[in-house]
DNA sequence: CTTTGATTTGACCAACTGGTCAAACTCACG
DNA sequence: CGTGAGTTTGACCAGTTGGTCAAATCAAAG
């Protein structure tokens, strides 16, 4: 393994590189369905090589998990308790709809994850996801109090935009093969801006 | 493997608790992260009699696939062009939540092949569910068109009944976790009609 | 009880997998 | 250039995996 130190300008490049194509490989196969070689072939390495950089392909998984995480929840924490709340909402859709359409592949790693019942991220969901879900949560309920937004049940709005704009990630090979030429994220930014003004625009 | 004759009573009950042990093992590790003895100890067989059933894993698999997309689309079929529009699909949305709570490892069985591009999919989606989708999204259309429901893009607006259906089973860990006590499915429901009752719920 | 086909199993195999290691090679720097 | 740290690799290993097979056991019909 690399000493302590400074990373060398080739250790940056090859952490780097190895990373990349652990989440192209993760991301389409799984933790288990993947393995060590097709990871340091996609990186250009033979496996004792990527092995002197990481020490296990659960690090290398972990690490990209971390990495993930953070930037994942960006679009949440960035939901503004001052902006006018429909705007707030709308426009949080529809960061987390790039993403989808930027990130394909965070997305579908994750989703991999928990759908095998989150073995590896149980802790990370329990302790940070939870608390920003409920200082969020309270945030909604907030604006629905004081009747800014139509009332719903925060947390269920909440999984609903996951669920809608992560689902143009996760059932990409899905959603393709049904639309033909058209390219979904066409009309999905449109299609969800609608769903959500109609469903939380007060009756005035 | 078993005569081409019609099967026996021990046939009938091993594979039956063959296919009943894989749904549970592929649909909570996917199909690479399944082994063959898993799912044998889990039907209690061994390995080698568990292969004097089926010729293979794969197999196995092939066999799960085939009855489950059968089944999951039933509710999708059931959208009666006769019916009153809004009501047609608000219990479509029920009926797709209902199977989500009652059939949680089906839908994660078929999430988990989505998710990774749908390898061994792709060519049943391309036919029977395309065929299905193009029907019921002109079907849509037209009630759009007649003015008995408000607009939207009609495939986007079934990709989004299925995502936020299927979201409660196949990110079961993830909504469990950050829900505490509460049961999802209590407020699901409730929450699924008003969004779409809202949104589709013509000015009049 | 015997016979015949259905069922079950222990032993085995070849391929694959994650990971190790000593030896070789490369690079930057004095 | 030389030298020592950083980098790369072929050979190897032990455990796992999907699958085979001959032999043993069981069930049911005569």
């Amino acid at each position: 393994m690399p000493a302590d130190r400074a990373p060398t300008r080739i250790q940056k490049k090859n952490r780097a590189a190895i990373l990349e194509a652990a989440l192209d490989v993760f991301s389409s196969h799984g933790f288990r369905g993947s393995t060590v070689d097709q990871i340091a072939k996609a990186a250009g390495l033979s496996k004792p090589n990527l092995l002197y950089y990481f020490p296990s392909k659960e690090a290398i998984f972990n690490e990209l998990m971390a990495g993930l995480l953070d930037t994942w929840l960006d679009p949440l924490r960035a939901l503004d308790p001052e902006g006018e709340p429909l705007e707030e909402i709308l426009a949080y859709v529809q960061r987390k709809l790039q993403m989808s359409r930027d990130f394909p592949r965070e997305s579908r790693l994750y989703a991999n994850e928990i759908v095998q019942g989150a073995p590896r991220l149980h802790d990370v969901i329990a302790a940070d996801l939870n608390v920003l879900v409920e200082e969020k949560a309270q945030l909604l309920q907030g604006w629905m109090d004081a009747g800014r937004i139509n009332r719903a049940h925060p947390k269920h709005l909440l999984f609903s935009i996951w669920s809608l704009t992560q689902h143009y990630a996760d059932f990409d090979a899905q959603v393709r093969t049904l639309m033909g030429d058209e390219d979904p994220f066409d009309a999905a930014p449109q299609y969800l801006e609608t769903l959500y003004r109609r469903m939380l625009t007060p009756k005035s």
